[in-house]
Parts: structure tokens; sequence; C-alpha cells
DNA sequence: GGTCGGCGTGAAGAACCCGTAGCGAAGCCG
DNA sequence: CGGCTTCGCTACGGGTTCTTCACGCCGACC
């Protein structure tokens, strides 16, 4: 469950935030001043806050600050006051997004779904192809065997990585010779047979009795992983 | 230099967002339609797109769905719309931020700087790299072998930024040059050539047997700590 | 058993790319 | 204005990769 930190000076607009928070599935911990609002986010480690400007104890943009010292939980902030100045100041010192009262909750909630997609959308965990003691990290361009790096040729690499992310499929001459060296090469399958054993030898496969590539003759090579 | 694609069928509006951007130092692209946009944000490959949403030929969620089906590219929407549905349907297509015309530059200069914070402190990088003798401290632009200083020109030290803040990654040749000579300069692989031996020979670095730079024939270069 | 096509293998020339030195131009300081 | 630094750009030698060829092997088919 999510968890939502909720920064208002005035009870009923947080009972209000609850309310609405609540009802849509999020878990929400309310707070009335900064200095609540600053010891809540360090010990409740909260995945958003929800910040109203007109504190009774600090100035907005300090409890930002304060926060941003120790986490980089996303913060909205909401404010009666329109001034670009004031948007500025928040927006620099740390905050993500600023909305001005009146607001409707429908907002609010959308801002709130933006600001949580984008952060689980910052790590996508780059596809890391394992086959025993190969790794193929795509994102990286970076193959190993055993942990030692292998270095692999331009060609070379496009056609392992045309390998591995369709593997165990029957990649036929055509398809692969279109895939590695482009629309016109669909003839010359005796770049496959060079680019093929060299990748065979660097990985340490043998084509008598292959655990990597499979040749399928007279119709192309399969990845057995 | 940080790019930023702007969307809009005001060609007025347009050459004012190009004159503010450019001002602080943004690299703008600008289109008028949606289509455009599309194009744009896929050939270009922005850090960031400011979207109006009053296009005439694609409705502006759609634009946003179809540029998130392939990046995950921070998106700001500028629209005249305050209703609090548009600004719902917005941020669930995708959407960053929502900003309400009239909006002030500083405004918007303000979102643009949270929307790029966001967007690279989702990998929390220490500020200070360390490999062997060479430090590089990104914070303060101080670069040092065995702890005495290493003078770098500006070209010098954005190529070994680019290199320490993506280390063993395979960065290719297109995305090193538009990454320190902005884009424009993509086919130009001999500056990189030129740049790379500069470095190469301040940090004491060698190119036949390299332990820092690693040059990855036809492709690129990689850092390797 | 012989022939033939496809595949594996090694090697060599060609094409391409990189490292390196250096020159003129532009910007920056006094 | 003059010296210095930095940048853009070129040229060339050397190294790597790509392409191409030749040969041996194996299974299929006649």
């Amino acid at each position: 469950m999510t968890r939502v930190l909720v920064v208002d000076d005035e009870p009923q607009i947080r009972r209000a935030m609850r309310t609405s928070l609540e009802a849509h599935g999020y878990e929400v911990r309310t707070v009335g001043t900064g200095e609540e609002a600053v010891v809540a986010a360090a010990e409740d480690d909260p995945e958003l806050v929800l910040l109203d400007l007109g504190l009774p104890d600090l100035d907005g943009t300090d409890v930002i600050r304060r926060v941003r010292s120790f986490s980089e939980v996303p913060i909205i902030v909401l404010s009666v006051r329109d001034r670009q100045a004031d948007k500025v100041a928040a927006l620099d010192a740390g905050a993500d997004d600023y909305v001005t009262k009146p607001f409707g909750v429908e907002e609010v909630l959308a801002r709130l779904r933006a600001a949580l997609r984008r952060r689980q959308s910052g790590e996508p965990s780059p596809p890391v192809h394992r086959f025993g003691e190969l790794e193929v990290d795509v994102g990286r361009r970076l193959v190993t065997v055993s942990g030692s790096p292998v270095h692999l040729t331009k060609t070379e690499y496009a056609l392992l990585e045309a390998f591995v992310t369709n593997a165990g499929k029957l990649l036929t001459h055509q398809w692969l010779l279109r895939k590695v060296w482009g629309h016109g090469y669909a003839e010359e399958s005796h770049y496959l047979r060079v680019y093929v054993r060299s990748l065979r030898r660097k990985l340490g496969d043998e084509a008598s009795a292959p655990r990597l590539i499979l040749t399928e003759p007279g119709v192309g090579y399969r990845w057995i992983g």
C-alpha cells in the first residue's frame, strides 16, 4: 500500500484529504506543522508528500529543503498563493509540483499518480540475459563469460543480440542477415557462417556439441540457452 | 546541452519559447503539429518536451500516449483549458505536469528545472567518482590524479563527465557527440578522436593498454573504471 | 558408393576506423 | 594590441574489422 504524508495546518482539510486518499487505496498519515512534517518524512519514509504551504511554524520552502536533505520523496505543494515567485521558489527548493487552491480532488489525485508513476518508472530493470556462465547486458552492451568481459566487434554483437532476444526461436538465414546486415544482404549466407563461427569461438561454444547456437541445416540457426 | 522540444501550433509562441529557453542555455527544437512532435521526439531524443494541447491535427492526449509508447522523456503540458477533466486526462495519459495559460515564463522554467532535476536524480550517483588514482568531483568540477589537480578545458571536462556518469555503458559516437557538442554534430566523430586523445594524455591512459577509456571500434567508447 | 550441397574452418586482401601530430582561427586575458 | 589558450579541422600511418575465397567434412540423395 502506498504511504502518503499529508501536511496541512487545518484539521478540516487533513480529514478531507485522508478520506479522499484512503478511498483510493492510499495509506495516509497527517501532520499539522512543518517540524512534524520533517520528522514524519524521516521516520515514516513515505512514498509521497502533499505539502500545504500555509504552515504556522516554518516557511514552506524550508520544509522542502530540509526534507530534500535526506530524501528524494516526491513532494506536491498545495498553496493558496498563485504568485509566480512563490511557485518558482518552491519548485527550485526541490518540490515536484505546485497546485494552486482552490483545486479539485481529481486533479490532485491525477498529479499524485503522475508523480508516483515517474518514480517507479525511473528504474526499469535493464534486461540482462543469462545463460550459464554467459551474461549479455543489452543496456550496457556488455558481454561477460565467467565474469570477465568478452570483446565483440560491432557485427558480432549485433548477431548475438539478435540471438539472445529471440532465444528458442528458429531464426532463418534471411531473417538474421536482414537484422544484422540490413536489407540487400538476404542472399549472403556465408557471412553468417563466418560470424557464427566467430561467436562460437569467443563464447566457448562448439559446433559439434552446441550449447548455445544450434545449426538448423538448410534453414537457419537457433539460440538454445 | 539540454535539448528541449517545443510543440505549439502558433509560430509566434514558438519563437517566444525559443528565445526564452535559449537565453537560459537550452537547445531548442520547435514543431507545429502533433505528428511532427511524435517524429521529433523519436529521432531527436530530447530531454524534455513542452507540449501545447491546442494542436490542429491530433488530440493532445494522443500525442502523449504515442510518445510514451517509446520514451520516458518528461512532458510538460501547456493549455488554455483549466477544466479538471482535461488535467486528469493529460496526466493519466503520461504527462508529468500541466500548466494553465496564461502562465509566466519564470514558472514554466521552474517547472522545467523541477522535471529535469527529478529525471537525473533517479540514479543517485555519488558526487565524487574514484577510479584508482583518478578522482572526478562532478559537483565541484574538479579532477585530480594522485591528489594533484588536472586542468581540463570545457570540452574535455564535458566529455569526461559524460564518461564517468555512465561508467560501464557503451557510449556510441552519436550519443557522445550530442551530449558534448550538441545536436547537429552527430557525424563529426573525428572530434571525439581528438578529445579522447587529449583526455587519455592528461589522465595518464594509453590507447594500446587502456585502463580508463576503452575503444569499441566502429561503435563508440566505454569507460572502464 | 559416388555425387552434391550446405556447413565449419582458416586465412588473406580490402576497406574501414582509430590514434596522433599539427596548423590556422577564434576567443580571452592583460 | 599581443600573447596565450582553446577549438575546429586535416592528413597520414598503423591497426582492426569486414569481406571474400579456398578447402575439408558431413549428411542427403541418387
